[in-house]
DNA sequence: ATCTATATCTTGCATTACAAGATACCAAAT
DNA sequence: ATTTGGTATCTTGTAATGCAAGATATAGAT
């Protein structure tokens, strides 16, 4: 049982707040998550993710000019990512403490 | 994003406190799980994970009649079991603070 | 005998985190 | 001009795992 098979599912709820917070960027994103403390974010996981909910329109994407490189691909929620991500955080709150719930009987 | 993708990695560590708790078959395990707050959990989830955490010697079964039907196959935690348990709830207090940093954020 | 509740297991599928690598752009140094 | 390094995105393939659906079996009650 590896520490990043707990994330299934979760990420994208982070990822939901992260962007809610203010619009964000692929890689901007992947340098914020490892400052919340998760470790090492391959981009492999960021931009498929990213492409995915975007599909799903959760998200929206506009392209800007960097002075550092090449067009940054910048993300903001739709309606129904606003929605989703409250209904992430009523589910987290509920995992928490059904699994605070196990922990605590031993 | 469904509810049950949450759970990838979790359950695994909810199972070994549970058993730490006291020895409980696997019929037994789903109904605990229900009790805690975890919806409608399938015995297609629950067996093999626990045929996987046997092959992994996290725990050790016995079997045991049963006046209400067929026997019932008791689990308990390894010494393994007791360590891997230890080291879920230490990666589940990070998840749990990573992943509250970012909520509270928005 | 039949039915119901209990109990375990198997097969196959969908989801998804991630490693690895490919591609491309810009600015500054050589 | 060319090279180098940092920035930025995307694709392919793999492994892990929760779960639905169904098969199988036992014990007690009707």
């Amino acid at each position: 049982m590896s520490s990043t098979q707990m994330l299934k599912g979760i990420i994208d709820g982070c990822i939901l707040a992260i962007i809610h917070e203010k619009e964000v960027y692929g890689y901007e994103l992947a340098e914020k998550l490892e400052q919340y403390g998760f470790d090492s974010f391959s981009e492999g996981t960021i931009y498929p993710l990213l492409i995915r909910m975007q599909k799903e329109e959760l998200v929206s994407s506009t392209l800007k000019k960097s002075t550092a490189g090449p067009k940054r691909k910048y993300y903001t929620l739709t309606q129904k990512g606003e929605d989703e991500l409250q209904q992430f955080i009523a589910r987290w709150e509920k995992l928490q403490s059904n699994v605070n719930l196990c922990l605590r009987k031993q």
